[in-house]
RNA sequence: CGCGGGAUAGAGCAGUAGGUAGCUCGUCGGGCUCAUAACCCGAAGGUCGCUGGUUCGAGUCCAGCUCCCGCUACCA
């Protein structure tokens, strides 16, 4: 879309069940609040909406868990999680809420409009109740024997050990995971959005018409989806949390959560309007706005196919111009995991970081997953900090207010003549805004974060260049021009940094004391002079950005390690204890202390290792499965403990007389029970 | 299993209509000293995941394979 009227940009709506982390932020926050600000400093009519996902199975579960209600779940994470994206400076125009009774209302409105015209169908099928629990059993709520595999643990809606997919009536012995009881069936009715019927306009629309403007990942998705077949999806579920669906018969139902997220981004829209006297339709309705939704990539499906088939068959709304996926941020190598606690949470980074928040908007927007999955580390983090951001940026800034200060009283010269040189620079500075502008409007933000570091570059280079340190001994009037041009470099950062910076921007026109100003994007481009001689500016002005040390860096290294320690101790099960024994069967074991005097492994086998080993009373063969954990070499004089009176058993054609005991590190890293004291004799009894 | 995305210098990424492989950081050498041991210049470093094919020529097109991620609980 050329020159849109207005834009209407929507981030994807968190989920309520936890608060948000740099994924979330890398992913699809920072990229949306780039695109915002940027339409913003261009004068655009921007419309940057987002609220919390509150509804859904999951949060019930939650709130059963924490013993509290769903409300209460919700709640408490919406307030964390707004807060931290005010902290990053999300600007958002309005951060709304799905439990709001504005959105409620149009949800509710939303789906009465498409069930009066007919856009449903209404279908009535067996489903799985449980009677205790009073409420159907959504798949996950079922556990069953697989009908293909027989695995007795599979899911209602798909086996994890064949890794087929079913419905949940189709389990042998299903059993509801709520109670354990038996369930029964019983009829519900449901309502269904037939997508089939919008399979041909959605192929034209999106696999034809934005070939080339889609990202690869999302056309790619969307046409997976298509040439797969869609089928009617239900819009209902049978729950007790949600929007209770709008009509007569449906008590006990609501609406399901994928239908009324994405009309979340509509009701914030509407509760901005109410706030700020505005109208709500245009940013949704008017052909020439252009519609934006930032998300991660498993929402493909639910932005490009389900709410564009919603808002085609309500009939007065617009498409989304484009839906840029970004893929997934990885931490430290390792998937990012709510539930394994493996995250950086927004709001520890900024107990740990204060004040630093465009340092990790720097980092997440250099090394975002705009075309495949990107890893986020703290060591890069520290890199990007230390060689760019303070470096660079910071440096260069510092090195003009420094001069500036010292040559003359911080007060912005009048140039003389330009040389070429100068010249040169000068009309470079003009190139920048729509360098920039043009790799941020493709959505390619870790370009054009790339562009805005240039211009910093230029004015290092430009310093060092000219050298007004030298000139200012020799020829004034010339040192006069180089500072000049070199505060108009600082001029053009404060601004174009603003997308990406934004608390840099408003720390550099705080330094060239330009606050007021209000310098837009596009007067770069067309005034001749973007700050102007005899301004005093700053006089100690402060450092843009600080050097993060190592050992900040090996503090949240540390944090990580003890995140998986403790998620290794979590999912270690505690097997139960067994059976009780009597004192003399007890005594029967024979246990002794013992040395591994040789070892050698049995070929072509991957665990066994032969082991001849001193236990005191003679010195015997023993296979044992250790091969995996240990070499041949290490465990030569390894002081173990021995069941010595187990019968003795053939093992490859090797015959074993003992077993020696082990136990199981987290990791399933086997280790030797040895004796504390050095001075206890093979052959002591173990009692 | 199927479908989609990815695999390019030590690290992170570009490579847009097939024509001598680029950028940032790091490393090495030099310069400068206004500056946060910062900055500027130069150099080294890649059999473009593997195998085969089309072509005068393939990172780029085609076929097969391997690994990672998503579609599939939590979750962007």
């Amino acid at each position: 879309m050329i020159n849109p009227k207005r834009y209407t940009i929507t981030a994807a709506l968190p989920y309520t069940n936890g608060p948000v982390h740099i994924g979330h932020l890398a992913g699809v926050y920072v990229p949306a609040d780039i695109y915002a600000r940027y339409l913003r400093a261009k004068e655009k009519d921007v419309l940057y909406v987002c609220g919390s996902d509150e509804h859904g199975v999951p949060i019930t579960l939650r709130a059963k868990k924490e013993g509290i209600t769903p409300q209460q779940v919700v709640d408490k994470y919406h307030e964390i999680i707004k807060n931290s994206f005010q902290e990053f400076g999300i600007s958002f125009d309005n951060y709304s809420r799905t439990s709001a009774k504005i959105h409620h209302k149009t949800a509710s409105d939303f789906f009465k409009k498409l069930y009066e015209d007919g856009k449903f169908i209404e279908e009535t099928n067996q489903q799985l109740y449980d009677a205790d629990a009073k409420q159907f059993l959504a798949d996950r709520f079922v556990v069953g024997t697989c009908p293909k595999c027989g695995n007795e643990e599979s899911y209602g809606d798909q086996c994890e050990n064949c890794g087929t997919s079913h419905n949940a009536t189709d389990l042998i012995n299903p059993k509801s995971a709520i109670t354990g009881n038996v369930p029964s069936l019983k009829e519900t009715k449901h309502w269904y959005l037939p997508l089939d019927q919008y399979e041909s306009w959605l192929r034209e629309w999106i696999v034809v018409g934005h070939e080339k403007d889609w990202k690869a990942n999302v056309r790619g998705q969307v046409k997976s989806w298509l040439d797969d077949g869609l089928r009617p999806r239900a819009v209902t579920r049978d729950l007790d949390w949600g929007i209770p669906v709008p009509i007569k018969g449906a008590d006990g139902k609501v609406l399901y959560v994928w239908f009324d997220a994405p009309i979340g981004y509509i009701s914030a829209t509407k509760e901005w309007a109410v706030q700020n006297n505005k109208k709500w339709e245009p940013y949704w309705k008017d052909k020439e706005t252009k519609l934006v939704h930032f998300i991660g990539k498993d929402n493909i499906v639910f932005h490009c196919i389900i709410f564009p088939a919603m808002l085609k068959a309500e009939g007065s709304y617009i498409l989304p111009d484009n839906v840029p996926a970004n893929e997934f941020l990885n931490l430290e190598n390792d998937k990012i995991s709510t539930s394994r606690n493996w995250a950086v949470w927004l709001h520890e980074y900024l107990n740990d970081f204060p004040n630093q928040q465009d340092v990790l908007r720097y980092t997440l927007t250099a090394n975002a997953p705009e075309s495949k999955d990107n890893n986020f580390t703290w060591k890069d983090f520290q890199a990007r900090n230390n060689n760019e951001l303070a470096a660079i940026l910071g440096n260069f800034v510092n090195r003009v207010a420094v001069l500036t200060n010292k040559y003359y009283d911080g007060i912005i010269p009048a140039p003389n003549k330009f040389t070429d040189i100068d010249l040169d620079v000068l009309a470079q500075i003009k190139k920048y805004p729509n360098r920039i502008g043009n790799s941020i409007e493709k959505y390619r933000f870790r370009e054009a974060l790339g562009e805005l570091m240039n211009l910093a570059r230029l004015g290092n280079k430009y310093l060092a260049d000219e050298e007004p340190w030298k000139t200012i001994k020799v020829d004034a009037n010339r040192t006069k021009t180089i500072m000049y041009v070199a505060l108009q470099i600082v001029s053009a950062l404060s601004v174009l940094s603003e997308p990406f910076l934004p608390f840099t921007s408003v720390k550099l026109k705080q330094i060239l004391n330009s606050t007021e100003d209000n310098l837009k994007w596009d007067a770069i481009l067309s005034k001749e002079e973007l700050i102007a001689p005899n301004r005093k500016i700053i006089e100690k002005a402060p450092l843009l950005f600080s050097k993060i040390e190592d050992s900040e860096i090996q503090k949240q290294l540390d944090k990580l390690e003890a995140t998986k320690k403790e998620n290794e101790q979590a999912n270690k099960i505690v097997e139960p204890q067994k059976e009780i024994i009597n004192f003399e069967d007890f005594t029967k074991l024979d246990m002794r202390v013992g040395t591994i005097l040789e070892a050698e492994k049995i070929p072509k086998t991957k665990k066994l290792l032969k082991l001849k080993v001193d236990v005191g009373i003679d010195i015997r063969t023993i296979v044992s499965g250790i091969a995996e954990s240990f070499n041949v070499d290490e465990i030569i004089g390894q002081r173990v403990t021995v069941l010595t009176n187990l019968a003795p058993r053939k093992i490859r054609g090797v015959e074993s007389n003992g077993m020696i005991l082990m136990t199981e590190t987290p990791k399933g890293e086997l280790t030797f029970l040895e004796p504390e004291k050095e001075n206890v004799k093979n052959g002591e009894q173990i009692s």
